[in-house]
DNA sequence: CTGAAAGCGCTTACAG
DNA sequence: CTGAAAGCGCTTACAG
């Protein structure tokens, strides 16, 4: 294989400047159709590619976007960066990857192997202990889903959608909940269960009372299955009849630990969860839970970064209620009046 | 914030000349010691980091390695991905990550994009329907887990693996037993069915026949579940008693199916993956599987990669066989005469 | 509208 | 061992 053709070959080739070349490659600049039409000639007869690379150097500007997530073996970071690589890639953009591994030491070296790259932007799915610092950085840096420093975050609204978990089982009659609640140093964790909390605490204003219990913990399927055993080891009367989760992955490992105890999901248990992986669909019986539109928060997320204006303002986007079979109506009166 | 310092700034502040400071970066050659100390005090002085993308241009080499997998959302793909980024980190490298959708346009693509972004190599985890074709390159590209083009492969043995999970399920008893392949277009697909076909043919020749039942499908969780239904739905004399899926998301597929069914597993019927992800130890009952060790599998395809003599050759590690609790022995003969 | 030329920040023969 | 200089492949004022 021969050297790459460069803009001087094809200049040559189409007997104009370099100069021209670039800018019929450019295309904002008029250049006179003929000139223009030889330029693409030699461009095709020798199967000019341009370089990339010269031109970061040239432009100090890449269409690379770092996206770095904590863990994308996490089945929603994976759905998230999938829409951010496919976002990406509709602008004409391409991803580099990296995992912080929920480190915030990681993190950081990452964001500056990005800045040394001299990536277009960077996206973050922050660690759960990033902390509020501000750093200064030549390129934007967006937060998605969980706000790293003090960057513009875009993420689903977490305690709309929370709220609309807690009208779905006061509906069904529950009245004694139980909370498995995502790390507090999280802000997505603190603001589902405020959401959650904020609307069930209202309901025993202007309703029957609800009694909530809320355990914190991580956010992954061990964490759901152990806080969910240690509330359904009680005695029936002193159990739950419904545990909301802040994640499917939790919500996930409490049916495991119904199951593993024998108690009839949602005959005598409701579960849901928040995220709607692909895999809520999946299990048995299927999640009830709350859609995060990844697509959509990836697209908005790209956009903001590629914005000329740096917008500075938080993006909120709606998630919805998927209502699948671990929720089902109350039937703890019953239970009890028969035991 | 001020401009970048750049070598030029290096070496006015040390008193040494631009091509001193870079040999010093570069640490290949001797300097003395004097300028040595010169040239790190004036880098750190200034917070000098190398620009990445001169270098890049000046010596057409990058540290980028560019992943290719046909689906960021598959479980196995997303740990095979986290596993090359951490094998890459390793050695000092970055990953820039492209999805195929499964598709051979895109994945065509992507690799012309790798290379016009001058990446350092590329692995490719290929689409299903990847050809044959083998395209030059000016960086070496390797195959990871599925075969791209003609280059190099490194993934599990395969047909070893599923060996394996021929002998523990005759092992148990099972004499009726029926396969869920993965696409015949895919060679993991294949390698997996002839390694078990083979092994349980075997068995024919030296001990009890076996009835083996092989269905084509592909790898996803509802390939699993539809053709595990299509078997179970039969009566119970003419059902396997043995389920063996080409991939953990058939398994888990084929467990949801006969828990539709109500079909006990493991009691009435065993169930065994391949890949084990990590959800395969979560489902209920947990799946016995085939685990590929991801990190191992990574970590070869990038040495390969950055190997000086570019290798051409395959290269397969083992995978290990996992028992879990969705196989147990065989009990159809009582049923059948309890029935 | 186009060409000639400078320069992005490095690395690396080439002399000495 | 070190410095001066060329050059990687582009883009973009600067003239005309």
């Amino acid at each position: 294989m021969s050297k790459m053709p460069t803009v001087k070959d094809v200049a040559e080739y189409a007997g104009v400047s370099v100069g021209t070349v670039s800018r019929v490659l450019s295309g904002e600049v008029a250049v006179k159709p003929l000139l223009r039409e030889k330029v693409n000639g030699a461009i095709s007869a020798l199967g000019y590619r341009p370089n990339v690379t010269a031109r970061a150097l040239r432009t100090s500007r890449t269409d690379v976007i770092g996206l770095i997530v904590p863990d994308i073996t996490n089945p929603f970071f994976a759905q998230l960066a999938a829409s951010v690589e496919r976002a990406a890639l509709e602008c004409g953009h391409s991803l580099m990857l990296a995992s912080s591994h929920d480190d915030r030491g990681a993190e950081r070296s990452h964001v500056s192997a990005f800045l040394d790259r001299s990536v277009r932007g960077i996206i973050v799915v922050a660690s759960s202990d990033s902390s509020g610092l501000h750093l200064e950085a030549p390129v934007p840096i967006i937060s998605l889903d969980r706000r790293f420093g003090t960057f513009p975050l875009v993420s689903t609204h977490h305690a709309r959608a929370a709220g609309l978990i807690a009208d779905h089982l006061y509906g069904l009659g529950h009245r004694r909940i139980a909370y498995i609640a995502g790390p507090p140093d999280t802000e997505a964790g603190r603001m589902r269960k405020g959401g959650f909390v904020n609307r069930i605490n209202g309901f025993g204003k202007i309703g029957e009372p609800v009694e909530l219990e809320i355990v914190d913990g991580k956010f992954d399927y061990e964490s759901g299955e152990r806080i969910a055993r240690d509330l359904l080891l009680r005695p029936p009367q002193d159990r739950p009849t419904a545990i909301a989760a802040a994640s499917d992955q939790q919500a996930i490992g409490a049916l495991r630990a119904a199951r593993d105890l024998k108690i009839d999901v949602p005959r005598k248990l409701s579960v849901t969860g928040f995220d709607d992986i692909s895999l809520a669909n999946l299990v048995v019986p299927r999640l009830t839970t709350i859609r995060q539109p990844a697509d959509k928060l990836a697209r908005r997320a790209v956009a903001l970064l590629l914005e000329e204006s740096s917008s500075t303002r938080d993006e909120m986007v709606d998630g919805s209620l998927i209502i699948r079979s671990s929720t089902g109506p109350c039937v703890r009166a019953k239970v009890n009046i028969a035991g």
